[in-house]
DNA sequence: GGCCAGGACACCA
DNA sequence: TGGTGTCATGGC
């Protein structure tokens, strides 16, 4: 597995760009998500205020390639509103927070989820949380490690459990994860096998 | 034309 | 509390 390195994830060039991403990416394919915040770039709304002035219909035309554009319109704006309003657009004072509190005031905000505020805690504030999206569920039920139907808690339990908190060990393990299942739990998952290890042999052998 | 992609929410039983 | 429907683009 070292042939696939570093994966160097998520490529935001702000947390706050991160932090869109998350929303746009829900169900989506990452190159749809790109093409939708190169539009939000090219308007030059891509910051708190700039998506706060935009009307919610030129909003969501600007995201469209990134499917469900009304609902992510509506998300996009209850997340600049609620920073606002809740940290007046500082995200270093978001960001200062405890893991813990942070997770449930993201939580709070309409559109984001459990696994939305763990990449945006991981990716964005670049604090030791493990993100478990569909791919890395899939893969862990594959390898027979998990049932298919493992809550997203357990499964993060379990990394979390086994793992050293290390922010880049997660961003790594989280990237590799997603490469590993396009590559090997789609079109016959039988015919791979891989373990843990193969991944991240440093992983601790608790 | 059908399926899938780095989910979340609302509604109902 | 758990299951189901809805959202609704673009590439292969």
């Amino acid at each position: 597995m070292a042939c696939y390195g570093p994966q160097h994830w998520w490529p935001g060039e702000s947390p706050f760009e991160v932090m869109v991403g998350a929303i746009l990416t829900q169900q989506a394919a990452w190159i749809n998500v790109e093409q939708a915040i190169a539009n939000l770039k090219a308007t030059d709304v891509l910051s708190p205020k700039g998506l706060r002035q935009i009307p919610e219909p030129e909003l969501a035309r600007l995201i469209s390639p990134a499917i469900y554009h009304n609902t992510k319109a509506k998300k996009l704006k209850a997340l600049v509103n609620w920073l606002r309003e809740s940290y007046g657009d500082d995200l270093d004072r978001l960001f200062s927070r405890e893991i813990k509190d942070l997770r449930s005031e993201l939580l709070s905000v309409y559109g984001i989820g459990e696994e939305t505020a763990d990449s945006i805690i991981l990716y964005a504030a670049k604090k030791p949380i493990c993100v478990v999206d569909a791919y890395t569920r899939r893969i862990m039920a594959r390898l027979g490690m998990v049932s298919g139907d493992i809550s997203y808690h357990a499964c993060q339990s379990l990394f979390m459990n086994n793992l050293p908190a290390d922010t880049q060990i997660f961003n790594e393990y989280h990237a590799l994860l997603v490469q590993l299942g396009k590559a090997v739990c789609r079109p016959h998952p039988l015919h791979h096998k891989c373990c843990l290890a193969d991944i991240c042999p440093t992983a601790s052998k608790k």
